[in-house]
DNA sequence: GTCGACTTTGACCGTTCGGTCATAAAGCAC
DNA sequence: GTGCTTTATGACCGAACGGTCAAAGTCGAC
């Protein structure tokens, strides 16, 4: 029989099909969202046929929450190196040029991120409420001990965080707009973009709040 | 025969009829995109026989673009708002709140954007190319004066514009995941963003960039 | 060459999709 | 009541969907 997901060690030639597939996978399902998306594009843009698809994955939903998988691993990086021994508002500031980074290299991972959580998260509820939210939960924790030390401004620990993954992943999720807003394709977006960014945040976190107004 | 879009004035039952479509239309294209939808759904969700729906409106399509059209119209006016008039970091943070409000009473609209622009914009970009850079133009334009009068810090307005819709939208677009996040129903979550929000902003782009660090 | 395991495919199945149509109610003017 | 328009629906259509299956092709081990 065929490898029915049992197999201890994939072929070379298993690895490159099911990556194949899984990177065709990637493109359909991230702008069609998972009901959109059908298993004859997917397979053509792998460049093989549906049924020999499904002789790697045992169905639609399975590649699906395959790439999910992968995906939420790799998305919580970023905010698990914000690092406690690190100078507060370089911190900030380099969580924000990682996420950036993420946004401009990983575009397509971000917006099949925003369909699924657009779509009320089915699939990943327990993993948000879990894994996620402890982590956020954690480095919350980490600024607000910041903030009561007077290393940086005062403000909620969680909007902030919410802040910065709403502004970086904008550029992924909404890049269509941007490109419409800026004309057709300005290749400065992204240094653009984090020298505001930088600026936004550095002024607004900075520990002593401004006198004036 | 029928109301081929050509009634000059709808009826009474008529308005009644098309806006309970719409207001299940909404629900429904708001989570599932538009390939997801399906017709069935949003007529039963409506409360009437999908032939009936179709009696109303030609076609799934037509369904969909009324809704964006709204949409699209209600969605520029807070932008549309800012006034050169008014005191510049004051006319800002008006405009996050208009959008934090529209963000907490009109996530499904703002939901229904996010999706159609995930998907690459197909049905809206040439709205995006034309009347919204026109006014995002313009109201960079006026953000720019602000920063070379010294009024605000000096910054990339249309960057600037992009944040503010991307923290804004991003608790109608990512209710699942803030929801998970903060526990299951923080009631203040809306008035925390815009404090931290409004905090953000005034000392990012305060005119004075702070002397330390 | 031949054997067996792995891989690929065309044909097919049941379901669901958007949409049509003939027909039947429902409402209303007279 | 009669007649006309508006509204509603069950039955149906062709296409597309996710998925199955038997059969054929491919490949290395011996």
């Amino acid at each position: 029989m065929a490898r029915a997901a049992s197999s201890a060690r994939p072929t070379r030639n298993q690895r490159a099909k099911t990556e194949a597939i899984l990177e065709a996978a990637l493109d359909v399902f991230s702008t069609q969202g998972f009901r959109g998306a059908t298993l004859d594009a997917i397979a053509e843009a792998a460049g093989l046929s549906k049924p020999n698809l499904l002789y790697y994955f045992a169905s639609k939903e399975e590649v699906y929450t395959r790439l999910l998988d992968r995906l939420l691993e790799a998305w919580l990086e970023p905010l698990r190196r914000l690092d406690a021994a690190g100078e507060p508002l370089a911190e900030i500031r380099a969580y924000i040029r990682r996420k950036l980074e993420m946004a401009r290299d990983y575009p397509r991972e971000s917006r099949l991120f925003a369909n699924e959580v657009l779509q009320g998260a089915p699939r990943i509820r327990e993993t948000l409420a879990g894994p996620l939210r402890a982590l956020v939960d954690e480095k919350a924790a980490l600024i607000r001990d910041w903030s009561r030390a007077g290393r940086i401004a005062r403000v909620d620990p969680h909007h902030l965080i919410f802040s910065i993954w709403a502004v970086t992943q904008h550029y992924a999720d909404f890049d269509a707009q941007v490109r419409a807003v800026l004309g057709r394709d300005d290749p400065a977006r992204f240094q653009d973009a984090e020298r505001f960014l930088v600026h936004l945040y550095t002024g607004g976190l900075a520990p002593t709040p401004l006198a004036g107004d």
